[in-house]
DNA sequence: CATAAGAGATACCGAAAGGTATCATTACAA
DNA sequence: TTGTAATGATACCTTTCGGTATCTCTTATG
């Protein structure tokens, strides 16, 4: 079980959100990333190493550009916690999601 | 369409994380649980105002005492938010968050 | 009423976060 | 090879955040 922190640190602030939407679409590296913001390559850059602490994307050197890649699995600790307030989501779904947690831990 | 940044504001923080995870139990003053950490009722105070802003708690007068209550619709922004990201997440956690989606919104 | 417990409000402090600027380094392309 | 585009690294600035201290106000309870 990954820690929640560094996810839930991730998630909070906008810029970061909205780097992650863009990265859902296609791969794309910090300059193209940068295009989309009012703000420099630097800046950008830190949120994309708070965004990888937080097993949300990866980076890999491509030839002279720094190509970051969408990391869905970052986003289980997030629904890993949620899990916990299932009392108050009601029995139907409580039943369906304790199935889903055996057939995950049958992996 | 609530504004997501209150509440992912609110995860962001371990001790506010705790604080929810206590409030599933039962709804609680601010007395009770600062007990439940190394700090002042002062910073409690501050976490839960801003749980508060994020939609995730209530706060209600009860004699001289403040009880907090969770407020679980509060989660809802992030699952629409999550949403987004459908499709990068196999076929399990898609049920389980689309379930958890639907629950809410039949509300 | 007197007193103590719970909370509101304000000011303040230190650390962390978001962002810029600058310079060095590397890799492609003409 | 020479220039330029992209990244790495560092230092620095400003704001926000987490937390404490202090004082006041309110409400139970003797």
């Amino acid at each position: 079980m990954t820690a929640p922190q560094p996810v839930f640190r991730a998630l909070a602030d906008p810029t970061r959100r909205e780097i992650l939407r863009l990265l859902a679409m296609r791969p794309m590296s910090v300059v193209e990333l940068a295009g989309e913001f009012e703000m420099t390559r630097a800046a950008i850059k830190k949120h994309l190493t708070v965004l990888q602490a937080g097993g949300l994307l990866t980076m890999a050197p491509v030839g002279r550009t720094l190509v970051s890649t969408l990391k869905p699995d970052g986003f289980q600790p997030v629904f890993n916690w949620l899990e916990y307030f299932d009392q108050f989501w009601d029995d139907r779904l409580h039943a369906l999601k304790t199935a889903i947690e055996r057939e995950q831990n049958d992996d």
